[in-house]
RNA sequence: GUCUCCUUCGUCUAGGGGUCUAGGACACCGCCCUUUCACGGCGGCAACACGGGUUCAAAUCCCGUAGGAGAUGCCA
């Protein structure tokens, strides 16, 4: 039989990180065994479902390259399946009809927790034999009460669970829609899904489907509970810990490959292997080798692998990549100078928005300068970089290598150190003092623009 | 409260009875390279939660304890 998976996520808001690894995971697997990787919009909670939220969950998939192989199921469509189903399950003595008001059973709830005992439903209804018309019912599931009920999980193991602790839970709400647990179960059957790949936070949920898919007398799928993602306190990520969603990641400036390559190795391991291509993830993942332990988010570790990633990607792509994160709109030939200092720049961004910023040099000439830049414009400083426009208009063109070689004669001259030369020069190009080789700079910007920085930097610190 | 799961450097992890003086990666620190910052190279710091067993031998197996997480919805 082949394999089968799905990703499921719910529209209510915009995709967790947490979810984004799921999705990776469940892809992983179905493209390792050659099988199907099937999407499904869980989007039953209609107050919290939006079309945005649904619309984002395609395009942040599609932007880190998680394909989907079938049309995805849109859960909402499904109602009266679902509905038919618990019919035919109270039909079949498995499932019966519940009078219980919400309000009445908050009260008891509210008793129990009073007396310090743990609610459970009562299964006051269980036993009543015909529907009484007229009266809104919810529908539950008659679980079984004996016994325990087992789970083989791929990640976690065998986990068994006393029937006792589970009670009758609610198929179909009293107005007719139904809950989660009858949705999943029915969905995932009707697809024929064959791996329920999901977070463990479902683990228990498990035990209650279990019951359902009996109920039914259907195949259970195989389930693989793979453990969620916490922050850095050790706290289930959220928007607590800053950036949670895929989205945010995405806007920070982190590239989809170092996103899947960070996500695949929290909670999963090859070896000593750390830069994991995608064809190599194909290759090697497995379920088995899944931790247990839950993880947290570490964003060092992903500005390194991102940094990596951004120095693979070609000089071009970056280009284009940077547009969206410039304030600054660029022009042909700053496209241009960027192109050239590009292999200077990427090496030095852990980010598309470091990278951006960097590239500022080749749009504009500096707004203003950094506080550290005073140290080098004193009136030693600014004499120094006047012979530094001397040398620049004896050239009919500049290049890196001769500048670079005459400044050095020109320090020797001065009995300076070549550094406070080429700091005052940083500063005034940069207006900071971080940045690629200041020479490489003066070539791509070129002889006029290079002293118009200059003297523009001198007169500003002349006063 | 009850149930379920988890626990190796700060973080992600390797390891599955002897090869562990516990390996790698990120972070951090130092040195080298060097016009700054990075890249790169070299080196350093740093962990088996605790307590009992089992065994000739335990990070590895068993039992407790502690700590953490998740679930306990007519949410998904």
């Amino acid at each position: 039989m082949s394999v089968k998976v799905r990703f499921a996520p719910s529209p209510t808001g915009v995709l967790h990180i947490g979810s984004v690894r799921t999705a990776l995971f469940n892809w992983l697997f179905a493209r390792h065994n050659n099988g199907k990787f099937l999407l499904r919009i869980e989007d039953t909670d209609k107050l919290r479902s939006t079309k945005e939220n649904i619309n984002s969950i395609f395009e942040i998939l599609e932007w880190l390259n998680i394909n989907w192989d079938e049309e995805p199921v849109i859960q909402s469509s499904r109602l009266e399946r679902h509905k038919e189903l618990a019919l035919e399950l109270v039909e079949r003595g498995k499932a019966y009809f519940c009078y219980c008001t919400p309000e009445e059973l908050a009260s008891k709830k509210e008793l129990s927790i009073k007396e310090g005992r743990s609610y459970k439903y009562d299964r006051k209804c269980r036993d009543f034999k015909a529907k009484r018309s007229n009266i809104p019912a919810a529908i539950r599931l008659k679980s079984e009460i004996p016994g325990s009920t087992i789970v083989h999980d791929i990640v976690q193991g065998r986990v068994e669970i006393e029937n006792s602790q589970l009670d009758d839970l609610v198929l179909l709400r009293s107005d007719g829609t139904p809950t989660y647990m009858l949705s999943v179960v029915a969905d995932d059957h009707d697809m024929g899904i064959t791996h329920v790949i999901r977070g463990d936070d479902h683990l228990t949920n498990t035990f209650r489907q279990i019951q359902i898919y009996k109920a039914f007398g259907w195949d259970i799928p195989q389930f693989a509970h793979i453990p969620l993602i916490y922050g850095p306190d050790g706290l289930k990520l959220s928007k607590r810990h800053g950036a949670s969603s895929a989205q945010d990641y995405r806007q920070l400036g982190y590239l989809p490959e170092a996103i899947s390559n960070y996500l695949l190795r929290l909670g999963w391991s090859h070896g000593d292997d750390e830069i994991i291509s995608k064809s190599d993830a194909i290759k090697w993942f497995d379920l088995n080798s899944v931790g247990k332990s839950p993880a947290r988010f570490d964003i060092a570790k992903l500005q390194n692998l991102n940094a990596h990633y951004i120095r693979e990607r070609s000089n071009e792509s970056l280009l284009e990549l940077i547009k969206e994160f410039s304030c600054k709109s660029i022009s042909e030939d700053s496209k241009n100078r960027i192109l050239k200092g590009m292999n200077s720049l990427k090496e030095r961004a852990r980010t598309l928005k470091e990278l951006a910023q960097a590239a500022e040099i080749y749009i504009s000439e500096p707004l203003e300068f950094e506080e550290s830049c005073k140290k080098y414009a004193s009136p030693y400083h600014l004499d120094l970089l006047k012979e530094i426009v001397e040398i620049v208009e004896n050239y009919q063109q500049i290049d890196e290598q001769t500048l670079c070689d005459r400044v050095k004669v020109l320090a020797k001259e001065k009995n300076t150190k070549l550094v406070e030369i080429a700091q005052s020069i940083r500063g005034a190009l940069c207006g900071k003092l971080v940045s690629p080789s200041v020479f490489e700079i003066m070539e791509i910007l070129g002889k006029t623009e290079t002293i118009k920085r200059l003297q523009r930097y001198i007169a500003t610190f002349a006063k």
